[in-house]
RNA sequence: GUCUCCUUAGUCUAGGGGCCUAGGACAUCGCCCUCUCACGGCGACAACACGGGUUCAAAUCCCGUAGGAGACGCCA
């Protein structure tokens, strides 16, 4: 048990899941899962202002979605306070925190003397506890009294050797004056009871930790293993946020992007396993480790991502990938229409980046095109237009059959013998068909659709370019 | 401003002193395939931030410089 391996994911429900913190939780996962570890999830919502039920059960979604599954219950980190507000009062009895009646004026101006200064803020005996001094209508804050010489050095998984000076540190909040417990030491006191022995998070909280470093001192508990993964940046290399466009990982659902492209897509970013691209859950749980985590910051690459979200559409079976599609149809379909878009699935897939591209694609299988792409028109000559009245009578009379292959070669032959290119008949059927000339072969296409509706469709088109 | 981190093509990366005339992938461009668009196949373009060392030998080790990022809250 001592030496089994607890990693956590503790996201804050205080904004929509960023696609940053979704690649931090797949670390953590994919660490305890190639240890035989535990992957805890804990909700950070000690902020009551910003946090929200929705944010919270989207955290839930997200992962589910991902299939990153976390070991028992979630904890929620409010639950806990009356736990974080005993040891910071543990703290205060035994003199490594203390009671700071400073004002908030004073404060401001002690900090801009710092500042001007260059010196650390730090706690002086003005700040005491019992200091008669001092306003005690003023509602104090519970500070740390953090060390003041010496270096505080990280061995991180990530960074390495890590090393700041003590005289840095200044003495950090555990207790708001409205009695409620700060981020810093609820992380703390929760990933010590919760026994997590590697600490998996964003760079961002590098600096933190030092100063969190100083409160496992103060309270004599041993020190997590720390990762600090680098940052997604946008294409302009700052942080990546929603002025980029697609931050949050639902962004990224809603766009049609796969679970296992997304996986694949955020484990490459900043870790490699020599030349692969591609790779499997079982592969990524078998490779990961943070010998091969990168030091430096990547930035997020929409088209990379779309390259691999193919790839996946490409591989995943016809019938789950309709079933993952549907949310996605602005329409009902019916069961014929399910059947049909089955039937044309393989040359769908192949063409969609997306699902919402898929989705969009394999609405030639539901209905007629409402509207004719303007380009059709280069096709809608009066030429065009015969050759497709022909290609009608011969369906009607039966000379030609639905038959993919057979209508294939008798429409080659009857292009020969009118002396057109098959282009040109091709992408007349093809505008009349989807409204647009870009589509899977009209020959298939008409194979599913069969006879009846691809006379209605052509006939449509003539009538609406005769006009 | 202070502290901390980072730096191989447009992007993600391989690389651990000689296997490097720097490998792979995405993107871009070209050719082939072809009823269009895709898929697929073949090919092209394109990088060790800069300057000093150390060494017989540096993308790789050391020192500077420049650039970028993150953190400096009674947010998380």
């Amino acid at each position: 048990m001592n030496n089994k391996v607890n990693v956590r994911f503790a996201p804050s429900p205080t904004g929509v899941l960023h696609i940053g913190s979704v690649r931090t939780a797949l670390f953590n996962w994919l660490y305890a899962r190639h240890n035989n570890g535990n992957f805890f999830l804990r909700i950070e919502d000690t902020d009551k202002l910003r946090s929200t039920d929705e944010n919270t059960k989207l955290i839930f979604k997200i992962l589910e979605w991902l299939q990153i599954n976390w070991d028992g219950e979630p904890v929620i980190q409010s639950s806990r306070m009356d736990r974080h507000k005993e040891v910071a009062l543990d703290l205060v009895a035994r003199g490594k925190a203390y009671y700071c009646y400073c004002t908030p004026e004073e404060l401001a101006s002690k900090k801009e003397y710092c500042l001007r200064e260059n010196k650390p803020y730090k706690y002086d005996g003005k700040c005491r506890n019992g200091n008669t001094n001092h306003d005690l209508n003023i509602k104090p804050v519970i500070r740390l009294k953090s060390e003041l010489d010496g270096f505080t050095v990280v061995n991180d998984m990530v960074q390495g050797e890590v090393k700041v000076n003590n005289s840095q540190l200044d003495d950090l909040v555990l207790i708001r004056s409205d009695g409620t417990p700060t981020y810093m030491l609820s992380v703390v006191v929760d990933d010590h009871d919760m026994n997590i022995t590697h600490v998996i998070r964003g760079d961002d909280h590098l600096t933190n930790t030092f100063r969190q470093i100083q409160i496992y001192k103060a309270c004599g508990w041993d020190i997590p293993k720390f990762g600090h993964i680098p940052l997604i940046y946008g294409p302009d290399g700052a942080k990546l946020s929603k002025r980029h466009g697609a931050a949050s990982a639902i962004d990224y659902m809603q766009l049609g992007y796969l679970p296992e492209a997304i996986s694949n897509y955020l484990l490459r970013l900043g870790w490699s396993h020599g030349d692969e691209e591609i790779i499997t859950r079982e592969n990524a749980i078998k490779w990961f480790d943070f010998n091969s985590v990168g030091k430096s910051p990547s930035r997020f690459d929409m088209a990379k991502l779309q390259n691999l979200n193919a790839h996946y559409i490409k591989e995943r079976n016809n019938e789950s990938l309709l079933e993952y599609a549907l949310p996605f149809f602005k329409c009902e379909l019916t069961e014929e229409n399910k059947k049909n878009i089955l039937k044309g699935m393989n040359s769908l897939k192949e063409r969609a980046k997306t699902i919402v591209e898929l989705a969009d694609s394999s609405l030639i299988y539901v209905k007629a095109p409402e509207i004719y792409d303007d380009k059709c028109s280069k096709y809608a000559t009066s030429n065009h237009l015969e050759l497709l009245r022909e290609i009608i009578t011969k369906l009607n009379n039966a000379e030609f059959s639905t038959n993919e292959e057979e209508l294939c070669n008798s429409i080659k032959e009857f292009a020969n013998l009118r002396n057109v290119k098959l282009v040109e008949i091709a992408q007349a059927i093809r505008g009349a068909l989807c409204g647009k000339l870009a589509s899977p072969s009209v020959f298939e296409i008409i194979s599913i659709i069969d006879k009846e509706e691809t006379i209605k469709r052509l006939n449509s088109f003539v009538d609406h370019y005769s006009k």
